[in-house]
DNA sequence: GCTGTACAAATTTTT
DNA sequence: TTTGTACAGC
């Protein structure tokens, strides 16, 4: 079950005892007992936690203790008066990452008598501003979020209603750009002329119209939620005076993933007092696609003069091995700000690497090693599932161990995936609670009008909209209208008419429920934090969570999915369940609905022992004993399109994405690849990947599959086999794979690749000519392909003439044979 | 207005 | 290969 951690950080003041403000401001200060919270911090941890005032860049490493660190100078910054709690605000990226910083602290030696009540998203403090100003953006306090959805469907009808071709115009097209704008800070007339062509020269026309509309809607998208505070902020230094005053003290975690609005948002709110404390390693920063700036990291102490820069170095999670592995791939990159991670760790299992011969067959051998690392009898402990995980680059590359995983039996956890509120029936569930909260949210209706079907189709649908614009009002209001006008026929008009009933209805029980709570906004420090304090009294009897029951019973969508065969309709029923227990959590539907947009999450906590799957994205701050990195070849791991689309930079991103995939290790952590993989359904030949060749000798182990299945393909997937043979397997097996053929040619090739040259290669580029041992009519054998003769050579690419047709085949994929090495299939 | 078929598209993801 | 969307036919 959701629990709903931000909610309590903004109003959890509500349920505290009344305190008079000299009592709330001598408690702030209160409460850290002497500074023990300093004691088992190292030097570098140490000095972050008491360099309060004035600008701090912590660069900390993959588990380097920073959020230790982070909870140690909250504390002092408490205990040394300088700050309330309430006076610092804590800025982190994700709701999980909030609500781990908000159970830490709990758990600290040291209590603070008040919450920290700025500590959450930049979404859900600047919603919280917004709220208070919102006139200030022609907005009303109670705006509404929209979500990706609701987004992209509004902007269908802007698209249409500009009479473009939404065929050769995708609306999805139009959403990124908008957002890539907002994410910079831009608004539809500050985007720069240079990008004004964008969308069949229509981008910023569109984007205006885009706001026009919600702005009539009284709605925002998760853009603007940044840009209308910082539009604020600018246009109104009034306002922004009151929240520098108020916000004291700033600290910011994974700074690295800050996008141009972000940096705005902050360096306002920072210009003044410039006590910022900015959290994060440029080596982690892998949003870059979703306007992540690099850069804001990068030039941190030219925005802020002064600034300290404080490193945190030593590593307390992976072994020496996979620090040297992480480190070694990390230094190809350029303009780096520069950590070296170290450890006071010895021993340790060094990084593990294996080919194989293609993605099926990798997912078998992770699938075996798992079990066999969980009985224990390696050279290591056993560990358990829970300890173990697979990191992936794309959800693609996750079906294969799905598959492979469901018939061994073996327990898996697939992390990611569509979120408990992306899921279709939440989201119309959610549409009926938000259209009998305010019958005026058209998203709402047209969302939900002919859902279950009412027999309400476009043609009717047109009818409401058009009678709706004639009158200016809303959609139910239209359709009530064009009911009552005799304007649809035979059933629809009769469903439509229970519709609007029922809306009606619930719309009244909810008015009833809950007399309205106005809030003036307030204009002077005292009397906002008084506004805090006296929000809405929780009670207690769960009327709402019955009226949710009966809107979703009595608009006949419980039923729908009653008599939904499919079988995913039971699972979507109990998802609907738990969407209503959730809101057991809450006072009302409207608080439900406020925040339910930025928080609303299904991290349900599993007991079961599970291995877990998931990509390399999704695992940032996290760590397991077990490691496994599938997939790494070029293409797919760096990404193909990260490269074409942002080059030497996207290939950046993908090398730190290849970071902190080995950083999330403690143990043990093993790369693998495969030689053939099937991509949206075709077979395709794949190289190891290039970073495989930036890995450090020393800390490598390279093994060859045990010889099951038939051959000795591992070795020949990725190393050696250009000499033929049927003993090939055996000697790559035992030789020193670093000085074998196919290791150099792996090195040679990573010179010849496209895009980058690593750019200080350790490893020297020789014998050229061992890229190619076979000739034009040599025979050869592929493991899947069978017996075949090479037709033409391109590169270290061949076409083999296979019985079952020519195929394009990597050199290392085959082996030379004898015409008489043949043998029946 | 609904349902079945044809076709194109296809990372990473938070809020 | 799969998935989602667009359009034609019922």
């Amino acid at each position: 079950m959701s629990r709903f951690d931000e909610d309590d950080a903004f109003e959890g003041a509500a349920a505290a005892v009344p305190q008079s403000l000299s009592q709330r401001a001598m408690a702030g200060a209160a409460g850290a007992r002497g500074t023990a919270y300093l004691d088992d911090l190292n030097p570098a941890q140490r000095e972050a936690a008491e360099a309060l005032d004035g600008p701090l860049l912590m660069l900390a490493g993959a588990g380097t203790g920073k959020t230790k660190t982070l909870m140690a100078r909250i504390a002092n910054l408490v205990a040394s008066g300088r700050a309330r709690p309430n006076e610092i605000l804590a800025v982190t990226f994700t709701n999980k990452a909030a609500r781990e910083m908000r159970e830490r602290l709990a758990k600290q030696p040291f209590h603070l008598l008040e919450p920290l009540r700025w500590m959450g998203t930049f979404h859900s403090i600047s919603v919280k501003i917004l709220r208070r100003h919102a006139e200030l953006a022609s907005l009303k306090s109670s705006f509404t979020i929209l979500d990706t959805d609701d987004q992209i469907r509004l902007m269908k009808q802007v698209i249409n209603a500009a009479n473009i071709d939404e065929k050769r115009w995708p609306a999805r097209q139009l959403a990124g750009i908008i957002d890539g704008w907002k994410n910079r800070a831009l608004t539809p007339g500050n985007v720069p002329n240079a990008e004004a062509a964008a969308f069949g020269n229509r981008g910023t026309e569109l984007y205006a119209a885009y706001q026009d509309r919600l702005r009539s809607l009284n709605a925002v998208d998760f853009g603007d939620l940044l840009l209308h505070v910082v539009t604020i902020f600018q246009a109104h230094p009034d306002v922004l005076a009151q929240y520098q005053r108020w916000l004291r003290y700033i600290l910011v975690d994974e700074y690295q993933d800050t996008n141009v609005a972000q940096y705005l948002w902050l360096r306002l709110l920072a210009q003044g007092h410039k006590n910022i404390c900015c959290v994060g390693d440029d080596d982690q920063s892998i949003y870059g696609w979703r306007g992540a700036e690099v850069g804001n990291i990068l030039r941190f102490e030219k925005d802020f003069p002064g600034a300290k820069v404080i490193r945190l170095e030593q590593n307390y999670r992976s072994t020496p091995h996979i620090l040297a592995a992480a480190s070694s791939v990390i230094a190809q990159n350029a303009g780096r700000l520069g950590k070296t991670l170290w450890t006071e760790e010895q021993a340790g299992e060094k990084v593990r690497l294996i080919g194989h011969w293609d993605g099926e067959e990798e997912a078998r051998w992770i699938g075996e090693e798992a079990e066999a690392l969980q009985r224990g009898g390696r050279r290591m402990r056993a560990v358990s599932l829970n300890g173990q995980a697979i990191l992936v680059r794309g959800s693609s590359q996750m079906r294969a161990f799905e598959d492979r995983f469901l018939t061994i039996g073996l327990p898996y956890r697939v992390v990611g995936g569509p979120r408990f509120y992306e899921r279709a029936e939440i989201r119309n569930a959610m549409a009926y609670f938000r259209l009998a909260v305010s019958p005026e949210d058209d998203l709402a209706f047209e969302r939900i009008v002919n859902t279950p079907k009412r027999g309400l189709g476009d043609k009717a649908q047109q009818v409401i909209q058009m009678t709706a614009r004639a009158d200016g009002t809303s959609l139910l209001e239209g359709a009530r209208y064009a009911v009552a006008a005799g304007k649809l026929g035979g059933k629809g008009a009769a469903e439509l008419r229970r519709f609007v009933e029922n809306v009606d209805r619930w719309h009244k029980a909810i008015a009833a429920a809950s007399p309205a709570t106005a809030r003036s906004p307030a204009e002077d420090d005292d009397e906002l934090i008084e506004l805090e304090v006296a929000s809405v009294p929780p009670a207690h009897d769960h009327s709402h969570v019955r009226l949710a029951e009966e809107i979703l019973e009595d608009s006949g969508y419980i039923a729908m999915w009653q008599n939904d065969k499919t079988p995913e309709a039971a699972g979507r029923l109990e998802n609907l369940k738990e969407l209503v227990k959730a809101l057991e959590q809450f006072d009302n539907l409207q608080g439900f609905l406020e925040h339910v947009a930025l928080i609303l999450d299904n991290s349900s906590e599993e007991e079961s022992e599970k291995i877990t799957i998931m990509t390399l994205h999704a695992a940032k701050g996290l760590e397991f004993p077990v490691v496994f990195l599938p997939g790494w070849e070029d293409g797919l791991f760096p990404s193909q399109r990260s490269m074409d689309e942002s080059g030497q930079k996207g290939l950046e991103e993908e090398r730190r994405l290849a970071y902190v995939g080995i950083t999330r290790a403690e143990e043990l952590c093993t790369i693998s690849f495969a030689g053939n993989r099937q991509v949206y359904g075709r077979w395709q030949s794949q190289m190891p990947s290039r970073f495989i060749d930036e890995l450090p000798e020393a800390d490598v182990e390279v093994l060859t599959p045990p010889g099951l299945y038939g051959g000795g393909y591992g070795a020949a997937a990725g190393f050696g086999s250009s000499s033929g043979g049927s003993s090939v397997e055996a000697r790559a097996a035992k030789a020193d794979v670093y000085n074998s053929p196919g290791w150099r040619r792996l090195q040679d090739r990573a010179g010849n690749r496209p895009v980058s040259q690593p750019k200080e290669s350790r490893h020297t580029v020789i014998d050229l000519d061992a890229v190619s041992a076979f000739d034009v009519g040599d025979r050869v054998f592929h493991q899947k392909f069978g017996y075949g003769h090479v037709q033409e050579i391109e590169g270290d690419k061949l076409a083999v003439a296979f019985a079952t047709g020519v195929k394009k085949i990597v050199a290392g994929f085959v082996v030379a044979a004898s015409e008489a090495d043949d043998v029946p299939f």
